[in-house]
DNA sequence: GTGATTTGTCACAAAATTGTCATCTTATTT
DNA sequence: AAATAAGATGACAATTTTGTGACAAATCAC
C-alpha cells in the first residue's frame, strides 16, 4: 500500500521538484495547480496528506485548508503548508485553518521529507483490535482487557488492571515487541503530538506499568535499554544480568 | 584517497578563491565555469560533492542540479548551492532544487569548509536499522541487542551487554567492517563533531568493548592498526600474529 | 457536588556510564 | 640494547541516566 500526498502548488518548477523528492522517499505524489483541480482530485482519491502552497490563484491556500476541514471525509487529513519566509507572520491564521505543520521556502528536500514523515507518524496510531499474546500476557484491545497467565497452560490467569495510559503504553509496546523506542517516540505515538510533556513522564508511566505487572509475576517484560529507551520483550535482557 | 569537489562557478576570481581554500583543507577541487563543462567532467571523475553557483551562463544552477538528480550515477552526490543573499530572499529561490545545503555570498573560507565537511560527514552516518552479522556476532539496532554465537550453528548464543557508546562504536565498526578508522574519525562519527574529547578516550572505549567481547570468546574482532586506528574484522590481523 | 482515579511533574536516591590520568606493555627506531 | 613512540589497562571522580515515592491538578464516576 502506498502513501499518497496531494501536492497543491501552482509553480510547475516547484511542483516537479516536490514530486521528484516525494517519489524518492517512496511516497506517491498527486499534483494539482490550484484549488479547483485539487478539489476534483480529492473526490477521486483520498490522500494521506496534503502539501499546500500558501499562495494559490483564485483561492488562497488558507481557504482551501478551511474547505478541507469543513468536510467530514477530509477533516482528518493532515495538512502541511508551504509558505515563503516573509509570509511567516501569517502563521497564526494558518494554524486556525488547521494546518499541521509549516515549511518555509526555501526548504531542503531533506526537510521536506522529514516533516512529512513526522506528520504522518503522528497520525492516530494504528488502532488494531488484534489480540496480542506475548510473555504470558494477553492483551485484547476490543474488550480492553489484559490477562496474565499463571503458567504455560492457559487455564489459570489473573486479570490485570491498568489505567488508560498504561494500557495504551503496554499495547503499543506489545504490538512492537522486541523493538526499542525512545521516550520521545513513545510520546509521539502514544500521547500524540501535543508534546508539552516531559520525556521523563514516560519513565513514570513505565514504572506504573511495571508495578502492576509485578503483582502478577510478570517482571522484566518491560525492559530498560540504557541510553535509548524501553522495550517489551519476553526474552531476558542483557541489562538484567548481575 | 582524496576527496574531490566539483566547483561550478563562472566568475574566475571566486573560482580561484574557492580552489585555494579547498586545497588548504586537503580537498581536491575540480573546476568548471559552466554547466556544459561540468557535465563533461562529471563523466570523467565522479566528485564526492558539488559546489554549485546558482547563477550560471546558459543553464541555471538549478537546472544543472536537476540534471544531476535525474541521473542514477550522480543522484547521491551532495550538492551545495552558492547564492547571493538577494537571490535567497527571493521567493523563487531554488534551494529546493535538491541541494543539501547552501552558502550565501559573500562567505568566509571558514564557513565554506565547515559546510562542506558537515555535508560530507552527513553522507555516511545513515545508521540503518539493518541487522549486521560478522565474525559470529549479530547486532540488531532495532531491538538494540548484540548476540554472540557460541559455534557455527546459530543455535547457541549469549547476549552481550554494552553501554550506549560501546554499542554505537561496535555498530559503526561492524557496519564498515574491515575498514580502518582513525581515532579522530571515530570521534567525529560516533560522538558527533562538536565534541572536545581526547583522542585517547577512544582507546578506552575500544578497550571496554574488547573486554565485553572477550567474555563471550570473541577476541580479535576489534583490531588495532598501529599508527592509524582501529578496525572490525573477522579475518585475523597481521598484528596479532607472533 | 463528592470522592476516587488518573496524570504530569518534581525531588531525591540509586545505578550506570564516561572522560581522563597514571602506569604498564608492546612495538619501532636508532 | 637503550631510547622512543604508541597502545593497553585499571582506577576514579564527575556526570548522566534511570528508578521511585510523593503530591497537586485534572478528570471521571456517580
Amino acid at each position: 500500500m502506498s502513501i499518497t500526498v496531494l501536492v497543491v502548488e501552482d509553480e510547475p518548477a516547484i511542483q516537479d521538484l516536490i514530486s521528484y523528492n516525494l517519489k524518492k522517499s517512496g511516497l506517491t505524489p498527486i499534483c494539482a495547480s490550484n484549488a479547483e483541480q485539487a478539489t476534483v482530485m480529492i473526490n477521486n482519491v483520498l490522500p494521506d496528506l496534503v502539501l499546500l502552497d500558501w499562495m494559490l490563484p483564485n483561492m488562497s491556500g488558507l481557504e482551501f485548508a478551511r474547505q478541507l476541514r469543513r468536510n467530514t471525509r477530509t477533516q482528518v487529513i493532515p495538512i502541511i503548508m508551504l509558505t515563503a519566509r516573509i509570509e511567516l507572520e501569517d502563521k497564526i491564521s494558518g494554524l486556525e485553518a488547521g494546518a499541521d505543520d509549516y515549511i518555509t521556502k526555501p526548504f531542503s528536500p531533506r526537510e521536506l521529507t522529514a516533516r512529512i514523515k513526522a506528520v504522518l507518524r503522528r497520525r492516530i496510531p494504528e488502532i488494531s483490535d488484534e489480540i496480542i499474546e506475548a510473555g504470558g500476557l494477553r492483551i485484547d484491545p476490543a474488550t480492553h482487557r489484559v490477562l496474565a497467565y499463571c503458567d504455560d497452560s492457559c487455564s489459570k490467569y489473573n486479570e490485570v488492571k491498568l489505567g488508560p495510559t498504561e494500557f495504551r503504553l503496554l499495547h503499543f509496546l506489545m504490538a512492537h515487541k522486541e523493538r526499542v523506542y525512545t521516550r520521545t517516540q513513545l510520546l509521539d505515538r502514544i500521547w500524540g503530538d501535543h508534546v508539552f510533556i516531559e520525556d521523563r513522564t514516560v519513565d513514570v508511566h513505565i514504572r506504573r506499568l511495571r508495578k502492576v505487572l509485578e503483582k502478577v509475576n510478570k517482571d522484566n517484560l518491560v525492559q530498560t535499554v540504557r541510553g535509548t529507551g524501553y522495550r517489551f520483550s519476553s526474552e531476558k535482557s542483557a541489562y538484567d544480568e548481575e
